[in-house]
DNA sequence: TATGAATGAGCGTTCATTCAT
DNA sequence: GATGAATGAACGCTCATTCAT
């Protein structure tokens, strides 16, 4: 398998910087192989081409980033506490890895319709993973009972991504883990949480 | 003034619809100008470069967003009802035009981060009309007196935003105009609204 | 007859200072019609095509050259003494027109094989008066007389344009006439001058 | 070292022949890849853009015209004769390589200002022999005390230069070597030779 | 005569991918 | 497995010339 030899994640981790440094249209294969201290052609024993590397890219990140957002998810008893760790983990993720978060916000977007649906399926588990907290919100009386799931996770992904952006578009300048819970409390309101 | 000159217009709508039906990066200019029924050179009697076309389209189709929006907000009274038909209005354009749409949501996002930059700077106008609309609410009492703008108004665009793409990403399938009051509702509570 | 109209020598000096100032490759016909004062396509009334400008420019302007020369040569009696007017006048004539100096030693000469062909024609005139100054001194027996007039005018053309051309190139920063002299010592003695 | 390797010279042989048949306006860079044998991309390996091809080609055959010149030099003791073997040998190199001499005399003078100020500076190395030549004959009485050397200088090469150019213009129709002794002797009486 | 908007052919360069070693 | 030299398709832009007015 080669998602577990070692120069498969060093080709992905020398991309994450190569794209994050040059930009996405700057990143050739060549500067990929240099970052990643392997030959050109080398690239090509481990990923199909060049789009392959970014997908595997997107699902290698994306999974760290689910797997830990289930973790801390688990630990939490209701819907609207579990929204709140997920967001601050979503905005902590990224926070600490700067590279990351230029990749993911701001470059990868500009690659093609085709590569865009393809990291749309990557997302999709992490969208899955919405909305379940949705629907237990709603099972259980957190949420208002007439929310649609669908708008609800459009609204909560629009806005922790466009939050994200924003930030990395102002060059990363304020702390923006301090600003889950006000996000949080916004979403929670959006979602017509009841109680007190 | 060359924007007033109908072959402006013309190889704007051109562009429009060879990057709908072809995707940015096999939008060539040549494409264009056929589409405009314009030889190659004549592009270049109205736009700097390619990426002139490109933020001159934005320009020119967001500023027909904007004047639309502010004329059917100035009827209103209301912050909640502003924001109704702000987006009804913004989902509306955009299903009346599939080609904008899929340009706007799928396509010019590929375009490099100076022309993003730019196009920024034509949303900006946009992005300070809500930030209107909500500082009337919360002025006037409809919404949380607590409420950060910025955070708002990340949440209203990046709820709208990402509605307006899974809509595109799916084809258009459905009636995207009748997600409005829903969308509508959503963002109202998110922001505190108050009243019956 | 078009070379006795104001708008044939109008665009002829108009082609002399754009060439000077922007050089050959980006003297273009637009830029000449606008220093001329004159619409593009009114170019094409007075010209063929780019071409045409340029060698009815050399034409002109060498053949105010020839007549100029002419005229000082006439007043003289020996060859060595035609030779001094005609290599002072040749420096004087370029030391008053920089642009002309600019545009005959440089900036021409980026033109293509056949339009340096064309002018070496016009040429022809120039270096035909070099060769009766020649025959001239060989028959009054002021120069060797085994001096091949064809290598002779060979070594006086090309001294007196490598000098100008050097001259040019350091910015005309020195008093070309002042060279005249010595020059003039050199090309005679390397005729064999004869005498005291 | 690129220079070393045979795609390098390969190139530039290639680039000589197409310049000399086609023309300089027409020596596309892929005609000279066809002619070489390689793709287009390939030139790119060896050469940063295709100025860097015409400068390396004059660089490279301006070398090998030096170092000849060089060698023959060292075995005379006058400098006349210096300078007869000097004049021989630049008549005989181009003699023997009639593209060569296209490219050199007529073709690539149309370069723009910036490449042929860079060719200048390869000129320069061929020049100050000249000098090291002019100033021998004038530090053991050959050429006139008085003798300016810059002047001198101009004369030889813009006679030689001259006559090469008449020799190309006139498709090489005669015997450029056998000129020589003539152009010699010319040049010599110009420097003001002493002796029998 | 004079205009100037419109034309459209033409080319240097990049870079993902291959394959002989 | 690993290399890196070689490949070649693809495109934005310029500008001399035309021609309807």
């Amino acid at each position: 398998m080669k998602r577990n030899k070692p120069k498969y994640k060093q080709i992905i981790d020398a991309a994450v910087i190569v794209i994050a440094d040059n930009g996405y249209h700057q990143a050739q294969v060549s500067k990929i192989a240099k970052q990643a201290g392997v030959a050109d052609g080398t690239i090509y024993l481990y990923f199909k081409n060049k789009e392959d590397i970014l997908i595997s890219l997107f699902q290698e990140k994306m999974g760290l980033f689910v797997e830990k957002i289930q973790d801390v998810i688990a630990g939490k008893q209701k819907a609207a506490e579990k929204l709140l760790v997920m967001i601050e983990n979503h905005f902590k993720i990224l926070s600490d890895d700067h590279h990351l978060a230029i990749v993911t916000q701001l470059e990868l977007r500009q690659s093609n319709k085709d590569l865009r649906l393809k990291i749309n399926d990557v997302l999709k588990e992490y969208l899955l993973l919405m909305d379940d907290i949705l629907q237990e919100g709603i099972d259980n009386g957190e949420f208002d009972s007439k929310l649609s799931i669908r708008l609800a996770r459009q609204m909560i992904f629009g806005t922790i991504d466009e939050t994200v952006t924003t930030w990395v578009m102002n060059d990363q300048k304020y702390d923006l883990v301090k600003q889950a819970p006000a996000v949080h409390h916004l979403l929670l309101q959006g979602c017509g949480q009841k109680g007190e």
